[in-house]
DNA sequence: CAGTATCCGAGCCGATACTG
DNA sequence: CAGTATCGGCTCGGATACTG
């Protein structure tokens, strides 16, 4: 979900928007991933560094403990994500957004709006193409 | 990329966000392919209904023709990109981003100014992370 | 010119089982 | 409790070749 590095990190740096390592294509990759946004989603509305793993996965629903901790792992190495350990037996662990994290919040935000506003108009745009080519 | 239709459609009109279907997974299933985001920009940066096949696929660079042809299909189906075919032989096909096309640029433009502002610290946090666990 | 058809490798993701 | 390890299916996307 996450490369580790870039091949060629100056690329990515330079802000060329058609370069495949371009910034917009990287975040993309991450956020695309099938848990990221909705992990972002649910830390962001709890009282930061509230969360534990089970309550995550509780609130996420549907997620595997493999990919919970797959995408935990990739939003921390990003520095979107905090994680505070307490005791060892049994271990306590905490997650929640970092400042940047939550700054993430802003874009994706703007895209769930756009999905429940406008869904609905690729949803019918989707049958009527359908029924058109269907028929045939 | 675009699945033809949902298992169960009214699941994705509820607007329940942990719905697998929800609005938001499938608006983010659709614009984190490797090519939909850019073909999105490049045609909201040319005048409306005005790009041909080939000349997008030289603005796009490093995109097949398979995968172009590909993505351009989604979107018309979806109902975000218009398809105008004038002539016969040689034929000539013009592109172009309809309303609701242009509306999607709101978001994609609010990922990508999130992306040129703070994948740098990405970056960095990733580099930290790595010198960290590499060392062991 | 603007596609389609086919093959194939890589990686995402799920299911299941195991551990400190 | 909070993970890791492993296997396997499936889809995305690249390379190549062909067509009206």
């Amino acid at each position: 979900m996450t490369p580790r590095t870039p091949r060629t990190p100056e690329a990515g740096a330079r802000g060329d928007l058609f370069d495949p390592l371009c910034p917009t294509r990287r975040l993309l990759d991450r956020i695309g991933g099938k848990w990221t946004s909705m992990a972002v989603k649910v830390l962001a509305e709890a009282s930061p560094d509230e969360v534990r793993f089970a309550e995550l996965q509780r609130r996420m629903a549907g997620v595997s403990q493999k990919m919970l901790s797959v995408t935990l792992q990739a939003l921390c190495r990003d520095g979107l994500v905090s994680r505070r350990v307490e005791g060892t037996v049994p271990p306590r662990v905490y997650y929640g957004l970092t400042d940047l994290g939550l700054s993430l919040e802003v874009p994706l935000a703007a895209v769930r709006r756009w999905a429940e506003e406008h869904m609905a108009e690729i949803d019918r745009a989707q049958q009527l193409a359908d029924t058109v080519t269907e028929d045939m």
